[in-house]
DNA sequence: CGGCTTTGACCTGCGC
DNA sequence: GCGCAGGTCAAAGCCG
């Protein structure tokens, strides 16, 4: 079923009391289904518009969070910094959910992704189907968990690295650090390439692991390993009309939303996180100005 | 035996 | 220049 016959479903149901097959004996008059369908038009206005507030609220979030990450550690200032441009210093970026396809950070070839485990799972492995050899383990000043080293070893040449370290605060999260860009294909998806989001895109997490997130975009939401997706991505992308990228975007937010339940735990999870911050906010500057 | 993990040593960059 | 901390190397051990 394609979009328009979707909505023209939809349309029809909006009405339940209506019984399509009496519409002889008890046809509504015209304006009753013009005002029925401006209504619903109008509802599906506010829901889009929700769905829009709720996607950058969910990017600023994890933006915050990535940025308090990076001022939590003293080490590595031009890095930090490095990291900080690519995450604020565009300010196209805070808005990149809805009105800009691919965000800065990911053209950078810097990615994370959060993935949810067992906490008593002391293994700091994230199957995204990739094969990646451990160089390395640290115990970072930061964070009582050690840090992982990983390098890509399905190709000799393949330049990506990547980090797994759990999360200082939640020691059921897993925060995995992408850097580079593959230069061969996934192995569990051989002719799509990989380019559209470098060490996310292409990703299959194992089931017992549950991608949640990817700091800077909900990229790791959607499901690029799906050759429909990508397609219409790259078209979206090609399209300069910049509404038409982001009503493709909020598209596909829905589409995760309905889809994906750990996504919708995360995203509630985040919101919810948001509004207790706002709430606190408003708490202390009421105290305050008591 | 080859590939992978572990782990201590070493390298590098930054702050003081 | 020195100390600290993140990142990398490489030898040793483990495993299928």
């Amino acid at each position: 079923m394609d979009r328009t016959s979707a909505a023209i479903t939809i349309d029809l149901n909006t009405n339940p009391m209506h019984n399509p097959t009496d519409h002889d004996h008890d046809q509504p008059p015209a304006d009753d289904l013009i005002e029925e369908f401006n209504r619903t038009k109008s509802e599906n206005k506010k829901l889009n518009d929700m769905l829009t507030i709720i996607c950058r609220k969910y990017i600023e979030l994890m933006q915050k969070q990535s940025v308090e990450e990076l001022f939590n550690s003293k080490k590595r200032k031009y890095d930090d910094r490095e990291n900080f441009d690519r995450i604020i210093g565009n300010s196209s970026f805070v808005h990149s959910c809805c009105n800009e396809w691919p965000p800065k950070e990911i053209k950078s070839n810097v990615s994370r992704v959060h993935v949810r485990i067992d906490p008593s799972d002391s293994s700091l492995v994230v199957k995204d189907g990739y094969q990646w050899r451990k160089y390395g383990q640290k115990v970072t000043r930061d964070n009582p968990s050690p840090r992982a080293y990983y390098k890509c070893s399905f190709a000799p040449s393949c330049p990506v690295k990547k980090k797994v370290q759990k999360s200082a605060n939640d020691p059921s999260l897993l925060v995995a650090t992408y850097e580079g860009q593959h230069n061969h294909h996934h192995p569990s998806t051989p002719g799509i390439s990989v380019s559209l989001l470098p060490g996310v895109a292409g990703a299959s997490p194992s089931p017992g692991s549950t991608p949640i997130g990817c700091s800077g975009s909900a990229a790791s939401t959607l499901d690029f390993t799906d050759p429909t997706i990508c397609s219409k991505m790259q078209s979206a992308i090609a399209a300069t009309d910049n509404t038409a990228v982001q009503q493709f975007f909020v598209e596909q937010m829905a589409s995760s939303l309905t889809r994906n339940p750990s996504f919708t735990a995360a995203l509630a999870a985040a919101i919810t996180g948001r509004i207790l911050d706002d709430v606190s906010e408003d708490n202390n500057d009421s105290l305050s100005n008591s």
